[in-house]
DNA sequence: CTAGCCTTGATC
DNA sequence: GATCAAGGCTAG
């Protein structure tokens, strides 16, 4: 519709929303929060604000409170190590490739746009018609207006859209990450020392073989991560049980940085509250709940895991019609497991860790929860322990978020039987590396899959409890969970 | 200080 | 040689 043409260029800077000038620092700015950015860094600058440190920064009045403007320049993810302590000109830096597969995606998002615009167009009578067996749906049917639920593409707000968009611009790349968990600061930004800041120069030289320098190495102990695409392509196959499977390989080098998801999610909800805090001023009640803030966490987990399922091997060769149907089925199964392998790693009995890094004890967790939710997470819990009890690696934990995704039950997809031979091949990915990795422990391989009912079972509870939440009016609005929640039941 | 325009230079 | 994100320059 309206949006062929402005998606192209109509970025806005998400610093103080003036038009975009390229790349810069990290993402795509204006020219003048680009330079404000570049002097503040390069000559140290310290601001203070003489209001309550949250200004509103927009094209007008970003020159009002430069504290504050510092500040959304962090929140929204522009990078110091950009900026170049020996002032070199010209050339490129690390970011690049980030940058590039940045606009990869953003392409990407535009393509899904379009096709799921031309969705609407093509099939509401496929969608609307089949008064299918699924009685669920119409008991369902969620008061919402009916362009707002339709698919992943035209629903979301474009702020949200926006900061996705960018979440995805720092997940590809890592690299000393300040993890500038960007909460309201006392200063504008982490001390700098004098000359702290580091040129990205002296380890420029990596930039070529990225593959070698990006993930962190020790998400795998053991491993290093060597040319795999060579290992994959030079023999046909290594002889099973000789080496670990180069398609589980794979799969491990395509995991998100979790300290990158961690402190984007952190910086967006960190954001929100103090959104809220200025408003609540105004009105006391408008203040977001717990309940309300873990929706927003799950809900930003969401677009992490989708934007993870769009750079993946195999589902990216999929057409978006496709993606988005594997996409509706699994997308609660994908968070559950996202939040299980987050205790398993996190590995203490009496508290839960959150992807925002914060730690929340079990015993007021439960006391906060009500009944239902409380069940739910001691059957997370039940679940987490389980896997304890089984060991279960990382690279086990990446199989399965694949055997999930690449569900070869859903119906009414284009290409089902590439979803199918995915599947099995990890299927098989698995079967051979467990072999491989615990030989002592032939039954593994079983164990594993054992879980995944429940895993499922576990998902199915928490898309009713958000339903029901929902209908009662208590998930914040313009949620991805709710979107997701309401394709699946109907469009299934 | 700000911000628009200019120069540089490693990658494509 | 073109690209485009770095840094630099300078009116206002």
């Amino acid at each position: 519709m309206d949006y062929s043409y402005d998606t192209d260029l109509e970025e806005l800077c998400p610093v103080c929303g003036d038009k975009v000038s390229g790349y810069h620092y990290g993402l795509l700015t204006c020219e003048s929060c680009k330079g404000f950015f570049k002097r503040t860094v390069q000559n140290n600058k310290r601001y203070t604000c003489a209001e309550s440190q949250d200004c509103k920064i927009d094209k007008t009045q970003r020159k009002r409170c430069p504290f504050c403007r510092f500040q959304k320049c962090l929140n929204v993810g522009m990078r110091l190590e950009a900026v170049r302590a020996d002032r070199m000109r010209g050339g490129r830096n690390k970011f690049g490739p980030m940058y590039k597969r940045d606009r990869a995606l953003k392409q990407q998002k535009k393509a899904l746009i379009r096709a799921s615009g031309l969705k609407m167009e093509a099939t509401p009578p496929l969608l609307s018609s089949p008064q299918s067996d699924y009685s669920f749906s119409t008991s369902l049917s969620i008061p919402a207006q009916k362009n707002t639920h339709l698919n992943i593409g035209t629903s979301l707000a474009p702020t949200d859209y926006e900061r996705s968009l960018y979440a995805s611009g720092s997940l590809s790349l890592s690299g000393p990450i300040p993890a500038h968990t960007p909460l309201p600061a006392q200063y504008p930004y982490p001390n700098l020392p004098g000359r702290a800041i580091k040129s990205e120069y002296p380890d420029h030289y990596t930039s070529s073989e990225h593959y070698t320098s990006a993930s962190s190495p020790e998400s795998v102990p053991g491993y290093t991560y060597m040319d795999q695409t060579r290992v994959s392509s030079s023999p046909p196959l290594a002889p099973p049980g000789s080496t670990v499977p180069p398609l589980v390989l794979e799969f491990v080098r395509c995991e998100q940085d979790e300290l990158q998801v961690q402190s984007k999610i952190s910086a967006h909800l960190a954001h929100l509250q103090q959104e809220q805090n200025s408003r609540s001023l105004a009105a006391k009640q408008e203040r977001l709940s717990t309940f309300g803030l873990m929706c927003h966490m799950a809900d930003q987990t969401l677009f992490s895991i989708v934007e993870w399922a769009r750079s993946c091997i195999f589902f990216k060769e999929l057409k978006v019609g496709d993606q988005m149907k594997l996409l509706h089925n699994c997308w609660s199964e994908l968070l559950v497991l996202d939040y299980i392998a987050r205790q398993l790693h996190h590995g203490k009995e009496d508290s839960v860790l959150l992807i925002t890094g914060q730690e929340v004890e079990l015993g007021s967790l439960l006391a906060q929860a009500g009944v239902t939710l409380s069940g739910m997470i001691q059957r997370g819990q039940e679940l987490v322990h389980r896997l304890q009890e089984l060991q279960l690696d990382r690279r086990e934990t990446a199989c399965l978020k694949y055997l999930i995704l690449f569900n070869p039950d859903v119906k009414l997809l284009e290409n089902q039987p590439y979803v199918e031979s995915v599947y099995e091949q990890v299927n098989a990915a698995l079967l051979e590396y467990t072999l491989y990795a615990y030989p002592q422990f032939p039954d593994r391989f079983s164990q594993i899959l054992l879980r995944l009912p429940e895993l499922r079972a576990l998902s199915t509870q928490a898309e009713d409890y958000l339903c029901y939440k929902h209908l009662s009016g208590e998930v914040p609005c313009n949620n991805l969970l709710i979107e997701m929640l309401h394709a699946k039941r109907t469009c299934i």
